[in-house]
DNA sequence: AATTCGGGGGT
DNA sequence: ACCCCAGAATT
């Protein structure tokens, strides 16, 4: 069994060494370089991770320039990216790491676990990658693999199963080369062991593979249906004074937290048809444009929104958090997020309005 | 244990 | 439309 086990080890560092990608944080594996990648590669694919590494490591080279930088150009350079935590959590573990850890990334899987920011996975990733401790990274790749390989049936998306997977990770990892097992398995998972069309015939682990031997792998990892999404509606009005425009900053907690956006009316698809409602509201000021139906998804809720660019200043405080009157080319001065960043382009490229 | 956190790309 | 992506924090 044992001898197995190395066999299989074996087969998978070496068709890693043959088949790995070039990636700019796989060139030197400083904890620095690889604790930034990680964070920007949760829940996010390679592509669209790779500009906002090179530009992070451009602008914070190292773990102090990160610490001293303003939470708001952090957020600035994130924007676009999503999960905007992870920006707000990177700054704050900079700062504890430059002064209650000298500077360095602790080498202990729990004092990494106390940072914020850092989970399981993250902790086990940049331990094993940078410091070549013997710690099991599982991630939705190490997941789909295993599942696969073990032919685990139960719903990935149960704690008892995911706790099963992690130990079978824990025994398959090489204890030798923990960081070069731990990256070959994501990477197997991310060109070869694939959510659909999984390319078996080139796999080094399919002799292992129980899901492949019991032709299985179409139907592995199963994983329940998520919760529906929930719908909202938003009016965003733009007041528009002396070619200045409104915008204020999200509050401290929730969705988005702290970056900037134009007010928001929340409303119901029945409003969001057309413009009667929102005549009363803004009787008083001149409706200059209106935006045709905008859509944006996040990961628990549908949005439908419409842009309204009016004439004037509100009469009342939308919200109570900070606001700025400011010229067109100061939009990119701010943390804006996606949504209202297409309102932006309608506002400045799109003179029709539709 | 469930829910809340973005945004892009593939099928 | 639905799924996935080098997940973590909060409730």
């Amino acid at each position: 069994m044992t001898t197995q086990l190395s066999a299989l080890r074996r087969n998978l560092l070496n068709w890693f060494r043959q088949n790995k990608r070039e990636l700019p944080w796989r060139q030197k594996r400083h904890w620095y370089t690889t604790w930034l990648s990680e964070v920007i590669l949760q829940q996010t694919t390679v592509e669209q991770g790779l500009p906002y590494y090179h530009a992070f490591v451009e602008r914070f080279p190292n773990v102090h320039t990160l610490a001293e930088a303003e939470e708001q150009e952090i957020l600035h350079q994130w924007q676009g990216l999503g999960y905007y935590a992870r920006a707000r959590n990177l700054h704050k573990a900079a700062r504890q790491i430059a002064r209650q850890h000298h500077g360095r990334f602790p080498n202990d899987k729990k004092l990494a676990l106390a940072l914020p920011g850092i989970g399981p996975y993250t902790a086990a990733a940049i331990l094993s990658l940078s410091y070549n401790r013997p710690y099991a990274v599982v991630d939705g790749n190490v997941t789909r693999v295993i599942s696969r390989l073990q032919a685990i049936a139960e719903d990935i998306r149960l704690r008892s199963t995911q706790k099963i997977i992690e130990q079978h990770a824990q025994t398959l990892l090489s204890k030798k080369y923990p960081g070069a097992f731990n990256e070959a398995m994501m990477e197997l998972g991310a060109l070869v062991c694939t959510p659909v069309a999984p390319r078996c015939p080139v796999c080094p682990l399919s002799r292992w593979c129980l899901a492949y031997r019991q032709q299985k792998t179409d139907a592995l990892p199963f994983k329940s249906a998520p919760p529906p999404k929930k719908r909202q509606y938003h009016w965003v009005v733009v007041y528009e004074n002396t070619h200045r425009y409104l915008i204020r900053q999200r509050p401290e907690k929730g969705l988005l937290a702290r970056m900037w956006e134009f007010p928001v009316w929340e409303t119901d698809a029945r409003q969001l048809k057309n413009t009667d409602s929102l005549s009363v509201r803004l009787s008083g000021h001149r409706i200059s444009r209106v935006s045709g139906l905008m859509r944006h998804v996040y990961s628990h809720i549908n949005l439908q929104y419409r842009a309204v660019l009016v004439e004037g200043s509100p009469e009342e405080t939308p919200g109570t958090g900070t606001r700025k009157w400011v010229k067109k080319e100061e939009f990119n001065n701010y943390p804006i997020h996606k949504a209202h960043r297409h309102i932006i382009n309608w506002l400045l490229n799109d003179q029709k309005g539709r």
